[in-house]
DNA sequence: TGTTGATAAATTGTCTGACAATCTAATCAG
DNA sequence: CTGATTAGATTGTCAGACAATTTATCAACA
């Protein structure tokens, strides 16, 4: 699947930050790359000028690279952003959702069923699903290269946003508003719905702990 | 200034790139670049992994590295996120504008001298100043590391486009409405005529001659 | 005890050189 | 002139090296 073996690294990473298992901050040393993938250095260190510049990683000279970390204001400013990308992008989608809605309300179907069943972390699989779906949909690659990245940046807070509060409902409630918008034909009110739906997630990560956001070494 | 070697390269593809030295699709050979600067393949390799994930440069297994071409429906694209992205600028620039108007306005009187003046390169180049201000006025580093991204990929496209038509003046008046409306404190009116310059912008470039998407190999 | 400073170990930045895989250009046969 | 073959160029990847710098270790000292 991956061309090259800086791929396999880049993918890699990507998923393990995704997923939670290298947390913000935590130091990545070539050596352990080298080991684990049993590859070069040449090959993990461009891996990790690729991770650099789509902003996962961050890089300190002579201190190597190291997974991003967000203060408040980061992950609030990133939202912020995300908002507006996704917001075109609903109102982008309208068009080719309405011609065929199938997916989009069968997407929704799911998502109710998981939240029937409170199964989190099902929820939050089809929740990401969902949302790919949509900045897919717009048709625009740039948009969706865009909100992918952010989208990577800050999954692991998101997840979190989600077990926090049950907040799980209310986010289910706001997808059923998106999707009517969009089967609508009313590109306009998805477009802000969308917008609302994710400043609203982005209000819950202002009152997370402050735990989320240590700056700590 | 640039920290490490892989720095100097990778500013010097960018500024090549945008002042139009290397042309989308040029092939950019590593033996070139190690004789050019200096550095070893390690070093070059680096810095074109790292221009990979911004869009600057697409890569072919075993073709190596060539600046992204792009089609007139990428380009349009391009404009689309674009004009979101400033527009959202504009709307959190206001505030701040508002209050210290000044050196906005300063900018302003700028342009309206280089229109008189029909200085082209000088118009251009305050143009992309104006838009870095209210870019960065915005407060939020990654509305602005996304902006700054997808302005280097079209910069070139920009300068065709304001040669061709004598569009200078009407892009010029755009620039009044945004800034009447910023310092007014208007931030939706901000937003609004921001959008809407960009995308008139857009449709410059939908008109534009087909030899500047020439996919030839 | 806890701070300080010197020393050793680890890690990164960068270079050289190597070789197989693949792409590209030159060459030759028909 | 066209298609096939060969030689050359370029990339993917590796190993090993060494200086610069950061991090860890540990003993001397206040």
């Amino acid at each position: 699947m991956a061309g090259s073996n800086v791929d396999t690294v880049v993918d890699a990473i990507t998923e393990a930050v995704r997923n939670g298992r290298l947390v913000p901050g935590t130091r990545l040393v070539e050596a352990d790359y080298t080991h684990d993938f049993g590859f070069s250095r040449s090959t993990v260190r461009e891996a990790f000028q690729r991770l650099i510049s789509t902003g996962l990683l961050t890089f300190e000279r002579h201190r190597g690279v190291s997974v991003c970390k967000l203060t408040r204001k980061q992950a609030v400013d990133i939202y912020r952003v995300r908002a507006n990308l996704e917001g075109l992008a609903a109102r982008l989608a309208t068009e080719q959702i309405k011609r065929a809605p199938e997916i989009c309300l069968e997407l929704q179907q799911k998502l109710d069923d998981a939240v029937e069943k409170s199964d989190l972390p099902l929820f939050s699989q089809l929740n990401t699903e969902f949302h790919a779906l949509i900045a897919k949909a717009a048709d625009n690659e740039y948009l969706l290269q865009a909100i992918q990245q952010f989208e990577t940046s800050i999954f692991w807070l998101q997840f979190r946003v989600l077990v926090g509060q049950n907040a799980v409902f209310t986010t289910n409630d706001d997808h059923r508003l998106i999707v009517d918008a969009m089967v609508a034909g009313d590109a306009k009110r998805a477009e802000r719905a969308m917008v609302d739906h994710i400043m609203k997630a982005s209000k819950l990560v202002q009152e997370l702990d402050d735990d989320y956001f240590k700056i700590d070494k």
